[in-house]
DNA sequence: GGCAATTGCTAAATGGTTTTAGCAGGGGAT
DNA sequence: ATCCCCTGCTAAAACCATTTAGCAATTGCC
């Protein structure tokens, strides 16, 4: 039970300075018109006492808080979102800054509470993450935060952080085409709408884009193309299932990784075999993607590096352009082994 | 762009009262002394001038921020941690806090970082969540704020939140005996430290408690404890593929989703059917459980309510007893039929 | 009418830090 | 001797809300 919390007077007093040459110091001016006796003075009373500023006053001084928010649609749903929030908040932990969690469901009103207490705390920067990527709605905001968009874009700000969706879907065709396979591919999970950048954002058709370009590139062609409005495991199984009845693939391109696990169970049912029958790749690196036998080989959404590159950007103050994150690959086993050349 | 954030001074001055007086009213003190009148005057100059009190002013003066900490071992790792961040954050939502999230990796030097960081920030409270139930370490607190356990528990704060397992496993063993079977029950995952509590949480001992109970009270037995260290799908996959070489289960009873997964498999390898062959019950409401064919019938973590709860506590000063939540059953397609009585 | 209590409000202190403006004293240039 | 600059430091204001103490005017009571 202390007594009370020791303030910078505390500290001054014991070295036996003003407050004022305390704060100068103690904050790391390089107002060299401190003696190098006063600095000694004052870092070692304040170690002594444990000194601990206090951020309420410091922010109500200086309007910045060492703080930043988290703002995002949902952060329940998926499985992804914990990505994103754990690299956001080790690149804040790393800026000795803490990080306010708040959720909208993508409703305005409450985007637009969040906001308000985000604010009324002098948080010293906004990340608004879209759990789908997706043009994210950001009410208007009075003063003049720094703003960095994750997964997402948005019309008033710039600076965003994306999965370089294209160079994955060109990835994925490159390791299909590396096993050697020629024909009977099949693409799982497509949507025309989609493709168009209707309903999801950009995210899915610069994955189709690059996907289509890679195909044309190995001068390969999709036999078929099923397509769904949902990713679940069942649209997967279902659309396989149904393939199956007319045609037997020798390789399936799946966008994301439910619906791959769909198709595993399909093709599991039939008695075909993965990778020796069928070779799959798809996206995303759920977990699922580890725990099906074979593992499933995936372009992985990069979601932590994206966290962390956020709140790097936003208090870096590089709020003016987008970045693309890389998404590796993670080799499992549904790919055939690559033909032996020669 | 505006000029400046609106205070209070501005409030009072349109209002043409004092400052004291705004901030009585707005503060919604019961001090019946001011005039109707002057509540009227002052709530519309606030509204037209869209006040908002600056939160850091407001701590310096009462020390409390109207946030809390939600200081966490692991964000990342577990699927789970989402559902209590959700449902913590809901509820601070509700009473019109902040959440501050943070993690600590269970590291003694992080951990007191946090506090700090918490403290420095004048938080209302602190939820210390762990993602594996257990014994949590919690650094020394200087002053004395609320501390709620959730999903874990800590020698020198008594209020915690934790799934009531005891009853989870006496739920799972009925909802096995309600399907008839008598004999060739397996037990899938137990670990002979985890029952004495060694290593995990009382969690699983308390589980394991139940379920033995249960056992008993409806006179069956186990007809094999299949054991191992981790939980993870392939763990099940192999003891289950290797209890198949010796037996074959009418029923299994799996300590959580990711094992029942890797059993799926070496059933389904097998050729054996689900539910008709063998009946599974499991643990935890995995998303898998729902992905999975048939559906894994489950007796789910409730997380988010867990998480609810422990903010609510938090906030209502509840900070010395223990709390249990229920744990639901979650039915899909994965028992048997109960035989039909009579 | 005199005294106390009540009503309706305000002045000023408070919380802990940062920052602006400036002071005292010594030294160099003129 | 005067003026100016530099060094090493401090006083006091500012940030904005809450809260204590108290003031002036009215009412209540005998």
């Amino acid at each position: 039970m202390q007594k009370k919390r020791v303030t910078l007077a505390d500290v001054a007093r014991l070295a036996g300075l003003s407050p004022t040459a305390a704060s100068m110091i103690l904050t790391g001016k390089h107002d060299t018109r401190l003696s190098a006796e006063a600095h000694a003075k004052v870092h070692a009373a304040a170690t002594s006492l444990g000194y601990r500023p206090n951020v309420a006053a410091r922010a109500l001084r200086t309007d910045r808080s060492r703080s930043i928010a988290f703002i995002s649609d949902y952060v329940a749903t998926t499985r992804f979102a914990s990505g994103l929030i754990r690299g956001a908040l080790a690149a804040a932990e790393e800026a000795k800054h803490v990080m306010l969690l708040l959720e909208t469901g993508g409703e305005p009103a409450r985007e637009l509470q969040a906001v308000e207490a985000a604010l009324d705390r002098q948080v010293d920067g906004l990340i608004f993450a879209a759990m789908r990527a997706r043009e994210v709605f950001v009410p208007p905001l009075s003063g003049n935060v720094p703003v960095v968009m994750l997964n997402g874009t948005s019309a008033r700000f710039p600076a965003a952080v994306l999965p370089d969706e294209y160079e994955g879907g060109r990835t994925a065709v490159r390791l299909l085409a590396q096993t050697g396979v020629t024909e009977d591919i099949v693409l799982l999970g497509h949507n025309p709408a989609d493709e168009k950048g209707l309903f999801r954002s950009h995210s899915i058709s610069r994955r189709l884009a690059g996907i289509r370009d890679a195909m044309a590139e190995h001068g390969l062609d999709f036999a078929a193309e099923l397509s769904c409005w949902n990713w679940e495991p069942n649209h997967g199984y279902d659309l396989t299932k149904a393939l199956l009845r007319r045609r037997r693939p020798k390789a399936m391109l799946c966008l994301n990784d439910r619906l791959a696990f769909g198709a595993y169970q399909a093709l599991g049912e039939a008695g075909l075999r993965i990778p020796d029958d069928v070779s799959l790749v798809s996206f995303d690196n759920d977990e699922l993607a580890s725990y099906l036998r074979p593992g499933l080989t995936t372009i992985s959404l990069p979601h932590e590096a994206m966290g962390r590159r956020a709140v790097q950007m936003l208090l870096d103050g590089k709020t003016a352009q987008e970045e693309l994150i890389t998404m590796p690959v993670v080799l499992r086993g549904s790919l055939h082994e690559p033909a032996q050349p020669g």
